[in-house]
DNA sequence: TTTT
DNA sequence: TTTT
C-alpha cells in the first residue's frame, strides 16, 4: 500500500498557518505545476495545463512554512494524497483533495550573483514531517525534535566542492 | 514542474472502458490505498485510513484495463494528479481529482501453488502509456506508436500467457 | 536535496541476517528488477535488461526481512542510494553501491486459491524504517524512538505476527 | 519491474558530452545528494553524508545538459539504476553504478535580483528522453521517434534555444 | 468499492 | 493563485 505524491512546482499564495492549544500548527498553500503543451501530429495545439494542488503541512513543516515559504517559491514536496469531505454553508457535502505534506524542500535559493560567498542565503534546505507515515507507524512523538532541526542547515556543506 | 504520484493498491471495482470513434480508449477504475492506523503515545487511537483514487488510463493502457485488471487486482500505478471540474445535473460545478496513469503495473502474479515452475504463469506485467507527460512535453506525434504500441505490446510476449 | 529510490522487483536470493550486541539487526538480500526489451525501428533487438540492487535493511526491516522475505519474493523497496567503498583481500579498493530500504512491502501476498476465505494469511504489509532520511536529516536525536519503533511496531498492529 | 531514481542536488562538475557519428550523444556529470548529518540520543554525532551520481544522459538530455547544466546548478533527475561492469588498464573487472537519466528539471532559475521583468530567462525547464524505461518496455520500435523527438523538441517550444 |  |  503506497500512496506517495512528488511534486515540484511554486507556490501560489503566502501560507495561512493556524495554531492550536496544544502547540499544534498547520499551514496550507496552493502549489501549482504546470504540464508543458504541445502540439499533435495532427496540427492540434495542447496548451499549457496547470494543475493547484492543496498542500498541508502539519507540526514543525508548519512552522517551516510560515518562516521560509511565501507566494512565489520554488518547492520540491513529497506526501500523499488525502480526500477530504465536508458540508458547506448550503448543507451540499464536498469533497477535497489535498497533499499532506510529508516533505519539503526549498529549491533554488542560490544568492542573486550565483557567487558562492561565503555566509549567502543560498542554503537548500530539506525538512520532513515527524508525522508522517513511517513516523506515524512507528508511534513517534516527536514534535519537539523540529525546533532544533532548523538551526541546523546553515553551516555543514560549506566544504562541498560547489 | 513536476507532478507525480505513485500508488500501490487494490482494486476496487471492474474498469469502466469507453470506446470513442477514433479508436481511442479511456478506463477508469478506483483504486484504494489503506495506511495502517496506530497508537499515539498517549494512548489514542489513530484508525485505518483507506484512500479511493479515481484512476483514469487512455490508450493502450485502457485495453490493458479491459483485459487484466478486475476488482481485487493488486497495482503499481504511477501517473500524475488532474483536478476536472464539470456540472452536475442541478448546475452545481463539481471537482474531481483523478490520477491520470502514465505506467501499470500489475502486481503479485503468482501461479496459484507458489511453486516455481517452469512455464508458470508468474511474469509480473508492466504497461506504460505513450502519451504520458514526458512525451508529451516533447512534443512528439506518436500516436501511430500508441497503434504500434498495443500491436507490439502483444507481439513480444507472445509467448506469455496473457 | 533529494535521494530516493523506489523499486519493484523480485528477490533473488534468502536474507542474510546478521545480529549485532547492541541488539541491532541487518539484512542484506539483491533485488531483481527487469526492463523488458524492444525492438528498434531498424530491426535491431534490445534484449531484457536484469538489474540487480544490494538492498540493506536495518533494525525492524531486517528482522521483517528475515521472517517473511525470502528468495522470490516480490517486494516494493523505498530507499536511499549508497556507495560504500571497502578494501578486498588483495588491499584493492572497491566501490559497491547499495540500496539502503526505509520502506518495504511484500506484494502479492493472497491465498493460494485467491479465495478470500477468513483468516487467511494474506495481510498486506508495510514496513517503513524508523531511521529513514526524514529523522536523520532533521537532525532528530530519536535513536530511542527507533527502539520505541520497535515496540511499537508490535504495539498497534499486535495481531500481526512481529 | 520498476527500477526508479528520484534525485534533487547540485551537479559537482561541467558535464563532459560526447559525440557520436549518428548524431547520437551522451552526457556524464556528478550530481551531489547530501544528507543531513544528526545527533544520536547517545550523543553520538552521525556527520553529513554526501552521495555523488554518476549521471547519464542521452540524446536531447545530452544537448540540454551540454548547453544549461554546469558545475553548481541545482537539478531534478529522474532515471533509471544502472550497474556497468568493464576492465580497467590493468584487466580488472570494475563495476560502476549510474544514473541513467529520463528526465532532467533546472531548478531555481530565477533572474538574478528576483524581478520578473518582461523577457527574462527564468523559464524552468524540464526535459525528458524519448528512449525512456516506458518506451522500452513496451516494445515500441521509436527511434525514429527519437530522431522526431528531437525534432520536435524545437518545434513547439521554439522561443526556447535549443 | 479493494485489500489484510 | 505560482512560475517561465
Amino acid at each position: 500500500m503506497v500512496n506517495k505524491v512528488i511534486l515540484v512546482g511554486n507556490v501560489g499564495k503566502d501560507p495561512e498557518v493556524r495554531y492550536f492549544d496544544n502547540d499544534q500548527a498547520v499551514a496550507n498553500f496552493p502549489l501549482a505545476t504546470t504540464e508543458r503543451g504541445f502540439k499533435t501530429r495532427d496540427g492540434q495545439e495542447v496548451p499549457d495545463r496547470t494543475e493547484w494542488h492543496n498542500i498541508v503541512a502539519w507540526r514543525g513543516l508548519a512552522k517551516i512554512a510560515e518562516s521560509y515559504i511565501k507566494k512565489g517559491t520554488q518547492l520540491y514536496v513529497e506526501g500523499r494524497i488525502r480526500t477530504r469531505s465536508y458540508d458547506d454553508a448550503n448543507g451540499v457535502r464536498k469533497y477535497m483533495t489535498e497533499i499532506y505534506a510529508d516533505t519539503i524542500n526549498l529549491l533554488g535559493r542560490r544568492s542573486s550573483g550565483d557567487n558562492d560567498q561565503a555566509g549567502s542565503a543560498d542554503q537548500p534546505m530539506q525538512h520532513t514531517s515527524s508525522n508522517q507515515q513511517s513516523a506515524a507507524q512507528n508511534n513517534l512523538s516527536n514534535s519537539s525534535d523540529q525546533g532544533s532541526f532548523n538551526a541546523g542547515e546553515s553551516g555543514p556543506e560549506d566544504d562541498l566542492p560547489f
